[in-house]
DNA sequence: AGCACGCCGACT
DNA sequence: GTCGGCGTGCTC
């Protein structure tokens, strides 16, 4: 029966993820005789298949497994697996009154599966309503859900409200348009520079199934090469989905599929269309009328009929993390997807994530990268300048601007646009080395040090430890500095330096698409840089020192990702092309940006995380709660026999007004967070462990303020 | 969460 | 006897 559901073993978990309170429930029901379906009412039933298991939609834990109901005869033909249903859900013992069984109100679910009979032992209420006929939850979704909220420890309901959008009837009435016969093979066009690019095109196109992680080249190709990748698994006869960190991405991606494919072939589901127009493009999809996606995260888990390849394009931006529960990464569901799918995948990126270099590393996928010719071909001259340089730099320190820096701006401007890139404000300031501004980290878990607002006591962030004689392991200093972003002024001084020139701006709340190739000072934070016609001329990367004092683990990969995306919107060395980085030369990601090698940056951070047990190598959770709450669900838990705890230390309380992230604690509450750790190969089994503890907490508790459990916390300093 | 069941003490 | 306190457990 379909409850096997084909669990991968897939990714990096080999585990199958387990429900231990459905195994140990059916094991009990097993003694008991089974039930016929028989309503308390006696209703006639289908005469076929009498029983409905549905899972109802109560983002509840406890509640996270199905539950029976008989089918009526008048519903028995709409009531099809995958289709909404409403059923009567509520505590009460059997009561009945007047004939009717009353209880809890309405609720809705999705009909799983039809059976013979139930494994439940009491008398099955009836289904009170199939919602629509639409089949909206496969059985390939359905485990996908499955398997999400197992990696997640969340519950199949959270994932489903991410998965399945709300109904809309006027979406449903319309017919989906007709299906297109697959299209002609495409040509490798700009994949031929990369050294397997047009082998990975040719495997797509005749069914197979290969992995790759491609470090693109700079320049605007990508979004074509994507299209061509779509392509080529649509001559296959399959389906294919691309999911892209932001607007600006899809409508490059969208742009470039119509130019190679035409119009019709693909759809396009982003969150800012209207509910009834997303969900007709999703019905689309699910009806088979359409076989290509792309979209932002939110299509990480469109219903493409016989997928054949999933694609992610810059999986180290944050925007792939989804914000609801159980906050799962589109890298991730794109991960299970391909295991579960048995389909192609590619990972597509001008830089490198430690999470991307690990499926190389573990030999999962295969690199798709380009030879250094090629990239010495369009990649920019990339120019430092350092803590030394400044200090030789007496006249310009005054202007907070190296000469290097204003010369680039200068012969940049004469022949086009100058991209300036101050960092956004709001980093966290955290202790970091006085000397070398290496992060100052614990000596016993290296976790962040932390300072203290007024005195000189330091202390782990991660497991509470207070250091006194701390010096740095890298330069043998014992000083420390607050590290502290000072920005934008730095901009606003540029534009007064070149008054004749036009100075346009774009970041957070006003992002600018693309800029001609006449000359301007385009000043842009992080990620909302345009598009230059013709390429930049130059561009400034300024005070990335501060972007890489953050102690997070993923400062370095993020300045460097955060350079090259400015970098490779710059044109060739060979035209002149030109990118001056305020940072110190010798600081790793600063070599790998002017060595233009993020793939080996990326290889030696995942080298270093293993041997400092970090993630993505090691797994992580992070458990968040008063520190009651968090000692009392720690005993609980049963571990597994390697996991270790670090912590818990206090959270910074939340002050009201300030928009709050996502699982911080409510405002005035004095909350601690805990970190468990577990070595390679035992997330899943860490996963289950706390659903489980979580499970067993609500249906005790009351479901009071509980903890909150997140498996891959992104922010563990 | 709800909501009913049940096993204990004070009351028309 | 029976009304109702809330402690405990279930929801097909």
């Amino acid at each position: 029966m379909s409850s096997e559901n084909g669990r991968s073993g897939g990714g990096a978990e080999g585990a199958p993820p387990e429900q231990l309170a459905l195994i140990r429930e059916s094991v009990r029901k097993a003694e008991v005789p089974r039930a016929k379906p028989r309503t308390w009412r006696g209703a006639a039933l289908a005469k076929e298949l009498p029983v409905a298991r549905v899972l109802v939609d109560k983002g509840v834990l406890h509640l996270d497994r199905y539950f029976d109901y008989a089918v009526p005869e008048e519903l028995d033909a709409e009531a099809q697996p995958g289709v909404r249903v409403r059923v009567r859900f509520g505590a009460g013992r059997h009561r009945v009154r007047e004939g009717r069984r009353e209880g809890g109100g309405l609720i809705d679910g999705f009909l799983v599966e039809r059976l013979a009979e139930s494994d439940y032992s009491g008398p099955l209420a009836a289904l009170a309503q199939v919602v629509s006929p639409e089949r909206v939850l496969s059985e390939e979704l359905l485990g996908l859900a499955r398997a999400v909220a197992d990696r997640y420890a969340g519950s199949l309901a959270d994932v489903l409200q991410l998965a399945v959008p709300p109904r809309s009837a006027r979406a449903e009435q319309r017919p989906s348009p007709e299906a297109l016969p697959p299209p002609g093979i495409p040509e490798a066009g700009s994949w031929a520079r990369y050294e397997r690019g047009a082998a990975f095109l040719e495997s797509l196109a005749a069914g197979g199934a290969p992995r790759a992680v491609w470090n693109a080249l700079p320049g605007p190709e990508w979004s074509d090469e994507l299209a061509r990748a779509v392509a080529a698994t649509l001559v296959s006869g399959r389906g294919a989905l691309v999911v892209l960190p932001d607007g600006r991405a899809v409508a490059r991606v969208d742009a470039a599929l119509t130019a190679l494919l035409g119009e019709g072939r693909h759809a396009v589901l982003t969150a800012d269309a209207g509910p009834e127009k997303r969900y007709r493009e999703w019905l689309a999809v699910r009806r088979g009328a359409v076989r290509a996606v792309i979209g932002t995260r939110a299509a990480m888990f469109a219903p493409v009929q016989d997928l054949g390849l999933v694609a992610i394009w810059d999986d180290g931006d944050d925007s792939h993390s989804e914000q609801h529960a159980p906050q799962p990464h589109a890298r991730e569901v794109l991960l299970l997807r391909a295991a579960l799918d048995k389909c192609g995948f590619l990972l597509g990126s001008w830089s490198c994530t430690v999470e991307a270099a690990q499926l190389v590393e573990t030999g999962w996928a295969r690199p798709l990268v380009a030879g250094r010719e090629q990239v010495r071909a369009v990649a920019p001259l990339i120019r430092t300048v350092g803590d030394q340089d400044l200090a030789r730099d007496e006249a310009a320190r005054a202007a907070r601007l190296p000469t290097l820096a204003w010369q680039a701006v200068r012969e940049g401007l004469r022949h086009g646009p100058v991209l300036v890139q101050v960092p956004r404000r709001g980093y966290v300031p955290r202790m970091a080395c006085a000397n070398c501004r290496a992060p100052a980290r614990c000596r016993h878990c290296s976790g962040p040090l932390e300072g203290q607002e007024s005195g000189t006591a330091l202390r782990c962030g991660w497991c509470g430890r207070d250091e006194s004689g701390w010096h740095c392991p890298e330069c043998g200093g014992f000083r420390l500095r607050a590290q502290v972003v000072g920005a934008r002024r730095t901009a606003e001084e540029l534009g007064r330096a070149f008054p004749a020139v036009p100075v346009r701006t774009s970041g957070r709340e006003h992002v600018l698409d693309t800029v001609p190739g006449a000359p301007a000072l385009v000043v842009s934070t992080p990620g909302a840089e345009p598009v230059a016609e013709g390429g930049y001329a130059a561009a400034l990367l300024l005070d990335g020192w501060a972007m890489l004092g953050r102690p997070d683990l993923r400062a370095g990969e993020d300045a460097l990702r955060r350079w090259i995306a400015a970098a490779a919107l710059v044109r060739p060395q060979g035209a002149g092309g030109t990118v001056v980085v305020v940072a110190e030369p010798t600081l790793r990601p600063v070599q790998a940006l002017v060595r233009w090698d993020p793939v080996g940056h990326a290889v030696r951070e995942l080298a270093e995380r293993a041997e400092l047990g970090f993630p993505p190598v090691s797994r992580m959770a992070a458990v968040s709660g008063t520190g009651e709450a968090i000692a009392e669900f720690l005993q609980t838990v049963e571990l597994p026999g390697e996991a270790e705890v670090l912590g818990p230390v206090p959270l910074p309380v939340t002050t009201v007004g300030r928009p709050r992230r996502v699982g911080a604690p409510p405002p005035g509450e004095h909350w601690e967070r805990a970190l468990v750790r577990v070595p390679p190969g035992r997330g899943a089994a860490l996963a289950s462990a706390l659903k489980a503890a979580q499970a067993a907490r609500m249906a005790r508790g009351a479901g009071e303020v509980l903890v909150r459990v997140r498996i891959d916390p992104p922010d563990i300093g």
